[in-house]
DNA sequence: TGTACATCAGTGAACGCGCGTTCACTGATGTAC
DNA sequence: TGTACATCAGTGAACGCGCGTTCACTGATGTAC
């Protein structure tokens, strides 16, 4: 009952995470709906059978995947919005972050863009479910800031959404683009961040009519 | 050689259809890096070695799906953006005209959702080349707007770009949320693209350093 | 128009292969006393 | 601490199945004369 941790379980946490990496480096050139049992297993180094120790299927493996990557990123960004100094200068500390993210872990993020709209609902789902999240605490952090008094719950939401669909875009891009052409990427993704920023400080003079 | 069309050709084209539609209809629920030349084959009802008349694999399949689905889509979007009117009623139309097409064919703009960023090469590519012509487009329409007197051309691809990321995005916030949150979907993109609308207005005024 | 030959879209049998899943098992780890 | 039993992560053989691809073929359509 005090056990500090159980040779056992080390060992099965080490197989699981065998199973999730060998997973993820396959994923590299293709689907999750294409990705099969016995190859994950092959490359992880284990018998076919073993899988089922750890998952149900190569489903709840992609589930597992998406907590991976995205679990531990909540508060990063919102913590960067936060930061002191101005709009321009927090847009582009995001947009370092993100590409230092994606450059640090590049498959993860290869597997969240293309998981993200794949053939795999379970796994659809999960991502969806994380980065709903992500917009929530984009838009409470952006709910703290001074330029964002007179703004509806509702339009903090659509913007903080704005800002995460634009965060999962610019990492897809970064990877589309290689490091070679990261630079250029990078430089347009901060004009179409800055365009909205402007946009957002006259948001209230122009204000729509509330439909 | 003064033949109408040759019973023959007719016939091979009807096949070739066949096979396309019957891959968009399997690839609702799956990626097209799983689906398998059978089983397009026998949705089609025709057999297995017939596949091999018309396309060398389904990759060659899916690309040809990408013509299908967006190669008749070009001039439509910057046909709308260069109407009359101002510029909140521009961006009204065109979220309209994105949800209706999307409405109309939605089997084909989930395998461009799906397929964006899939598992499967030539098609990535062969999408990406398309949208690049939209932005290309987009931005040649607005270049003709009074109010982009000023822009470099490369803001405007910047925000052609933007634009056409957007549609896409939309067409699959829209599949993903089907009919009854579609009004919903329509109206976070409404305020969206005003807000980019905003930010357009004032781009000049606080343009950024050139970088 | 009629005939004889060429073309070629689609057929059907056959192949070897890797798949997901089942099952009884082994042997190291964990637990009770 | 030592012993006897329980647990359970991983094994290895076996299964039936659908896959992609090959090949020689058929018979309707096309063409040359």
């Amino acid at each position: 009952m005090s056990h500090t941790v159980g040779i056992r379980q080390t060992q099965k946490l080490r197989t699981r995470q065998a199973l999730l990496d060998a997973a993820l480096g396959l994923l590299e050139h293709q689907s999750l709906s294409s990705l099969g049992l016995r190859e994950v297993t092959r490359a992880a180094g284990v018998t076919p059978t073993a899988f089922y120790r750890h998952f149900e299927d190569t489903a709840a493996l992609g589930v597992a995947l998406v907590e991976e990557t995205l679990g531990s990123l909540h508060g990063l960004i919102a913590a960067v919005l936060m930061e002191t100094g101005d709009s321009e200068e927090r847009v582009d500390r995001s947009v370092e972050v993100i590409a230092r993210h994606v450059a640090a872990q590049p498959a993860h993020f290869r597997f969240i863009a293309r998981e993200q709209h794949g053939g795999v609902g379970p796994v659809r789902e999960a991502i969806a479910a994380q980065l709903l999240r992500f917009a929530e605490e984009v838009a409470a952090a952006l709910g703290e800031e001074p330029g964002a008094a007179g703004w509806s719950g509702e339009d903090l939401l659509m913007l903080g959404g704005f800002y995460v669909d634009h965060m999962v875009m610019t990492a897809s891009a970064l990877l589309e683009a290689g490091p070679e052409r990261e630079r250029e990427v990078v430089r347009r993704t901060r004009r179409r961040l800055r365009l909205v920023t402007i946009g957002r400080a006259h948001w209230l003079d122009e204000a729509p009519a509330p439909d």
